[in-house]
DNA sequence: GTCTATAAATAGATAGAC
DNA sequence: GTCTATCTATTTATAGAC
């Protein structure tokens, strides 16, 4: 299937703002903020660019919007997954998940976050940088409670929670990447989220409850 | 030390063409390729905006020279460290190190590198690409030795390297907005690179050796 | 190799009619 | 809410003198 038609087939029944916000995160993750254009989200959306304006107020609005969006639906979703269980390392497992899931269900979420970690997180105000850190307190929670359990060896959450988020941002990135690739390298190819996903479990777990350095 | 003063330190003694180098690599890390100025870049190297055009032709070529420059180092020092141990554990471990090293050598490396994932890699052209296959390449005969020697339980070569790589990009890459957020997060500050190294050197033991699912 | 001046294109934003 | 036409600023790139 050709782009203009899967992109046609996933703006159907949506309204003119919502067809814009979805065409500027597909613009923004391949792209990136400067390097987005609002003539090409305005025609992909198949709206006129003044209504981008309208809707939105500038090209930084838009940005901000899509950015909002995505850092609410992953803190709500690791907040959920933390909530409904009470085992440290049943709840490390639902974190991990919780991210996989949401960058499937944004897919533009992964190429997004890693732009603005190499920015310096310039576009994060102080809201989002808020959540962000809700959600390491998250991972920070499950590993103090299992450390005071006597279930896990104590750790770092900062690195616990970048062997969680690197390696799934990295596998769901470059999905395309290891597409382009998939004929040279045979171990790169047609790998699911449920693989990646039991592969982060394990990894945590293993780093929280295996024997230290 | 103001960063004005840091960065003519850093340019003092070399040539024109050596300090448009240094000043571009800055810039895309910052800022991107499509966010990169190059009056901005000029400036910074404080030689005339034309000068680089005479040296690098465009923006694109000089970004090339820069990605080129940064592949190849990276792909250096992994080939030399893979080529000085034969024990399969120990190769893993100097190629964590090795990658570690190198983002400390060439502070611009993780940003960009982050960058293009989220592109991707549509800056990346065959040669560099066949770099990077070279990088996985190292990876995936060590656990594959491992393997044949029933020292590591069997592994994709791939998720593997996504635990290294990602896990060290971020480490690297979030240290300025770590630094911002040092004192609301106090296990995220002050972490050195020889944490990180020992961090996920372990990690990436452990997920080999360690028991399976 | 170095600089000034400027061409040429791109792209964000808005006025105003409907 | 929607569209056309256009303004304006920015920015890559080059011509040509020294």
């Amino acid at each position: 299937m050709k782009t203009a038609t899967r992109s046609k087939r996933r703006l159907a029944g949506l309204g003119t703002r919502d067809r814009l916000f979805a065409a500027a995160a597909t613009e923004f993750a391949a792209r990136g903020f400067a390097g987005a254009n609002v003539d090409r989200i305005a025609l992909a959306a198949r709206v006129n660019k003044a209504m981008l304006y309208y809707h939105f107020k500038s090209k930084a609005g838009l940005y901000q919007e899509v950015l909002k969006d995505m850092f609410q639906a992953v803190a709500g979703r690791v907040g959920d997954a933390a909530a409904t269980r009470s085992d440290p390392a049943e709840r490390i497992k639902a974190l991990v998940e919780a991210i996989a899931r949401e960058a499937e269900a944004r897919p533009h979420f992964p190429a997004i976050w890693l732009r603005e970690i190499a920015e310096g997180g310039g576009h994060v105000d102080k809201e989002n940088l808020g959540i962000i850190a809700k959600v390491l307190g998250h991972v920070a929670a499950a590993v103090q409670e299992g450390v005071a359990t006597r279930r896990f060896k104590p750790a770092n959450p900062l690195f616990i929670q970048l062997g969680i988020v690197g390696p799934l941002l990295m596998f769901f990135a470059t999905a395309p990447m290891r597409r382009r690739a998939s004929q040279q390298l045979a171990f790169a190819a047609d790998l699911t989220t449920e693989q990646i996903i039991a592969h982060v479990q394990r990894v945590a777990l293993l780093t929280l409850e295996g024997k230290s350095a």
